[in-house]
DNA sequence: CTGAAAGCGCTTACAG
DNA sequence: CTGAAAGCGCTTACAG
């Protein structure tokens, strides 16, 4: 299984090394003679000569790869799938390949990028990075090698500005307050999980913008248990509530069937994102009144901005896009019950 | 952009470059003095030197990077999903990444493998290719440069042998064949797509050898219009059909139901496979009886092939592996009805 | 125990 | 128009 090198290749055209790169490589502004060209094509062909890439990054120059790292198995969850449905279609688009890591090195179950020290990343030009848990001593040191990469989601590291693709979680769950406010809640919630991950983090902070800006006090509710965040919402009258994950809706969602009560008569509720893998592959039986998170777009953009940082077109670094994300009507939102 | 050198960290020691090397790769059985050791980690440390994979694996051979190359785009259908998945699982398993060759050169919309005389899958140590359609050209070719490769599903090139892993249509079909039969069916035919791709000569064959054994004529059909088949089959007084596609068994549903006839009160139906992109996503309302094609199994079977083929386990080339189908009930299937 | 050197496959000035 | 040479960062025999 020898691989087939310069050399060889040069050898059968009874030429230089150099001149098969050149033939290669062709428009480096030098003429070649086209007997000479046609020889060294032939023997090209007649071996099946491929570059080797590494030889090739190692001169310093990029290969058309772009590297798609992410914490979990990217596959199986539909949460995914559209994102690198917009990746693949832009890298086709550029001109790119796809290069999945995903042989990187785990550790405690969850995949590093840094392997014994070495940064198995730079194979490719640049890389794209996502998944939700992510190792913040990962990123902090791709910051400070100034490794080329894109984050989709919002991240912020101690380390260093980080250019990502988000979807705009603050504007769109202050669009969800004010759609409850319009309809003439006055008692809004949100639940929420606990934590500092960017995302929940973004969320609140919407949650809190809007409350603020129609003078009421935020009120966030972190209960994991569906019981205990029924009696919560029921104590403070709440007539709408803004829920993070959809698995928390549906645990509501089931509380108030049990209770008797219905949604929306009852409570009006909006899921913030269509996030859960679950969905879309047919998962919940409820049409939730939500905000779309734009993966498909979120995944051309990150690759579109790669490409740019790439080309050195991007002077700065800590390019941020956020792309906006659409409402859904649904079916779990009307006016609050006169009581 | 700087990248620190192990000649960077050697000349703040007040080592030399291999000494440097030589403390990061430890165990080669050469003793390193406790003092040098000490001076040379101080150095990497501070300086966070990382290897450059590019020059550590130049040295070697291989990169445990596995091709995969598909004529369509992969992400999309649901077809290829579980294919992907398994080939993931299995490539991580096996501590290899995964290239997906997006950018390889399109001719008429399709994707070649082979860009201006050169294979583009060369930058892999190998690769798996799928896709239903394929350029028979380009599977010649990289017969020919003896380029390390398994394809998905069945296929075959007069170039040479093609080592695969496929599903096993023949005896699938076989089992619908003699299901049937075992219900009372004596009038059975097979409904298919014409041509001669590989999965539809298999099933073509398994229904030839199924009906022969029973000293039946094989009765095949393959017009397109919904309304001609009803009437051929009618006309036959089948009263069992295997059917090769969704597309065509939803047509006879609606023939069926537009005559005042129901499935399978009137006519048995299977489906020869799971082999619609739609299928999974909620496509089709009638819940088929069909076997289905183990694409999970097939994509990770197909790594572990490749991963033996590159390691030179497998003298001979040419390694086939057909995976069984699974046959599911469905609702479709009944004894016939007596005339 | 340590350094100097070769060489992996490639691109690109630099001489002819 | 073409060849010889340097050098990308690394590992590994080979001398000291």
């Amino acid at each position: 299984m020898k691989r087939v090198t310069q050399a060889e290749v040069a050898r059968i055209a009874g030429v230089s090394q150099a001149m098969v790169s050149l033939v290669l490589n062709g428009s480096s502004g030098v003429p070649i003679a086209p007997e000479t060209r046609a020889r060294v094509e032939q023997a090209l062909r007649g071996t099946g000569y491929t570059v080797d890439i590494m030889g090739r990054r190692l001169r310093g120059k990029g290969n058309n790869i772009l590297g798609v790292f992410s914490y979990e198995s990217v596959f199986p969850a539909d949460f995914y799938r559209p994102i690198l449905l917009g990746i693949e279609a832009e890298a086709e688009a550029q001109g790119y390949d796809l290069l999945l890591f995903t042989s990187s090195g785990r550790r405690a179950g969850r995949r590093q990028v840094y392997e014994n020290g070495t940064n198995r990343l730079g194979i490719a030009d640049g890389s794209i990075l996502l998944g939700r848990h992510n190792d913040p001593a990962d990123l902090a040191r791709l910051v400070r090698e100034r490794f080329p990469f894109v984050f989709i989601g919002r991240r912020e590291s101690p380390a260093g500005p980080i250019d990502y693709v988000g979807a705009d979680y603050v504007e769109a769950t202050r669009q969800c307050y004010d759609w409850l406010w319009r309809l003439g809640h006055r008692r809004i919630a949100l639940l929420g999980v606990a934590g500092d991950h960017e995302p929940t983090v973004d969320r609140r902070r919407g949650h809190e913008l809007a409350a603020r800006r129609h003078r009421r006090t935020p009120l966030v509710l972190h209960q994991e248990d569906p019981a205990e965040v029924w009696h919560a919402l029921a104590a403070e009258q709440v007539t709408g509530v803004l829920v993070e994950t959809t698995a928390m809706a549906e645990g509501l969602y089931a509380q108030a069937t049990a209770a008797g009560l219905s949604l929306p008569g009852d409570l009006s509720l909006i899921l913030l994102g269509d996030n859960d893998p679950s969905q879309g592959g047919g998962g919940s039986a409820v049409d939730w009144s939500m905000f779309r998170i734009p993966r498909e777009e979120m995944g051309a953009a990150a690759v579109r901005m790669l490409v740019e940082l790439l080309a050195g077109r991007s002077p700065d670094s800590g390019r941020h896009v956020l792309l906006p994300c659409a409402l859904h009507e649904g079916g779990t939102v009307a006016a609050p019950v006169r009581r």
